[in-house]
DNA sequence: TAGAACGCTGGAGTGCACTCCAAGCAAGCG
DNA sequence: CGCTTGCTTGGAGTGCACTCCAGCGTTCTA
């Protein structure tokens, strides 16, 4: 057994839980072009050859012609970037977390961990951003009150 | 009354609520130098003085010699600009938001419903973190189970 | 078979949020 | 007095994450 390939078995896991990024090919046919994995992402197809060549994505497959065309696996690689994207985790750790995956089976230890400390780093960002929630939840009744109080005064 | 006012005696309720950012002159002595609020905050004196120019603080006293000493209000102020920095909210919003305080009580109600959808977006934030929270923890669960896998092979 | 639409590349450009620099002034200390 | 430390300014530089461009080839529709 390989964890690499365990980790292809994970990502479609990703993809059982919840509609993943919902349209999926229905049949096998599994090659779609960068501007419809530009539109199923929301990302730009520019993007998308950008983080080719930084390494975040595989070497994606090629028509004949040499044009791109996207797999489903490529597709839930994609969802998970988005996913670390939105921690704030900077680019160049995810281009580390796909070289580990790149890497094979020795790296398992270390993709653990990172996933471990990524996720601390979204609960902490979570605490931070109930914090936040906290002090505009207090500014904002605070506005309310001024604002009776403001009406109450043009109705004096 | 005015909002205006109001506003400031609102940031000092966001003292009251816990411990504040802890250390403020315990006399009334309210004269912080830079590098004071720059270790009390930890932003760096450069951006307290980015922050200025671009009009996210109000132009802070001056020293008799030219140098800037800060109040208790403006640490108040670099509080709630922290906070809501953590949100994501784009600097060019926050200094829109200043500028709505400087221009005193007619902004009222814009200060309102833009802390209202600045509250809605640190929900949507959180939601998303908790999503990305659960796709984690579906990838640490699988790499933990593939670890006890591995661990299982090795003893065979 | 024309023309639009889409895709390719390497490299340059953009916007944001800082971050630093040079040159100089002012205060405190031995 | 000289030295160090801290602060001042406008403007230039940095790093990140895209974003776009020129010049070209391919593919689709009429």
């Amino acid at each position: 057994m390989t964890v690499t390939e365990t980790e292809s078995t994970d990502t479609s896991a990703d993809t059982c839980a919840g509609p993943p990024q919902g349209n999926r090919r229905p049949d096998g046919a599994d090659r779609y072009t960068i501007s419809e994995v530009a539109a199923l992402t929301g990302l730009t197809a520019h993007t998308l050859r950008w983080y080719e060549r930084i390494g975040l994505m595989p070497h994606i497959d090629r028509s004949h012609t040499g044009q791109r065309r996207y797999t489903n696996r490529d597709l839930d690689w994609l969802a998970l970037v988005g996913k670390l994207r939105l921690t704030g985790m900077p680019v160049a750790d995810m281009v580390r977390y796909a070289e580990l995956v790149r890497e094979g089976d020795h790296t398992y230890t270390e993709r653990f961990e990172l996933l471990k400390e990524t996720r601390e780093d979204v609960l902490s960002r979570i605490a931070e951003l109930q914090g936040t929630l906290a002090v505009l939840d207090r500014k904002i009744s605070f506005y309310a009150d001024a604002g009776r109080a403001l009406a109450s005064e043009r109705t004096r």
